[in-house]
DNA sequence: CTTGACCTTGCAGTATGGTACAGGGTTTAG
DNA sequence: CTAAACCCTGTACCATACTGCAAGGTCAAG
């Protein structure tokens, strides 16, 4: 039991509108399905699982461009691409690692938060803003000369 | 040792452009700094901060608008509102539980992709797609009735 | 006292990611 | 056999978030 889909239900069994499919097949991020006797479009069941990846990856962050190189990470029986494929889909995962890490922290301020507010202590002794005070490509050196 | 900075010392220290800092004012994300007697706007330590976290937060996948609303997360000695803000912090927290959870997830999917390449096993028996195969608003039983 | 790097304002342009028609054909329920 | 609810294509429009430019003022170095 194979199903196919139309585009307006794959949309609906993917959670997005239909007009966002052929978007997506515009984009390239869906293949261009088979068509019926008059030019529906077919959709599979894989196709289905990929739109909801696409859906699903959008909603934690990710860009269109980023979830296309996800989508890409694919050896494809093509054994000299591996490392390439190896190499990206380990950058993607500390990258991943890192944003975990960054989420849990704002997460944790969060928390705290929610607790000051029962204990009704002020907030200045919760400050949110030091939850992301990590460097990254920031460059504090460079700046500050007083004026 | 309280520094300030102008527009440019302040974006260059946060990582961001000057021309951001501004548009960043004109959405209401930054308050309007006092200005020196030629007009040139005067940020202090507290804006670097302030700015930073909006950068790390958008870097983290949030939106402008949800942005706001983590930064708007103080009590303000207001403690009416108290009840406000933590059910807001607790909700914000929860959502970023969920999106931890799914990012590791895909890490996970993703360090067994690195595994499979190294000992050079088709991606069929890695595939990336059901990472995020959790259903949120998607409905899939509306869909799919052959054709 | 000029040159270059900054600052000011207002406003126009760009990139991303959809979203919404218009004008037509198809399919299915009553 | 008609009406609703789909589908097709092309194209225009939208929100979000910047990004750049023009026309001018300021400031620090040489």
């Amino acid at each position: 039991m194979a199903k196919n889909y139309t585009r307006g239900q794959l949309a609906r069994a993917a959670g997005v509108l239909a007009e966002t499919v052929r978007f997506y097949e515009g984009r390239g991020l869906l293949r261009e399905p088979e068509r019926d006797s008059s030019g529906y479009r077919i959709y599979l069941g894989e196709d289905l699982r990929r739109l909801r990846f696409i859906r699903r990856a959008k909603e934690l962050g990710f860009q269109l461009r980023e979830v296309e190189q996800l989508l890409a990470l694919r050896v494809d029986k093509q054994p000299d691409q591996a490392d390439r494929v190896r190499f990206l889909a380990q950058s993607k995962a500390d990258e991943i690692a890192a944003r975990v890490r960054d989420l849990q922290l704002l997460e944790g301020r969060l928390r705290e938060l929610v607790h000051c507010c029962e204990e009704r202590v002020s907030t200045e002794e919760c400050p949110i803003l030091d939850a992301l005070s990590k460097a990254g490509v920031s460059n504090d050196s460079a700046a500050a000369t007083g004026r």
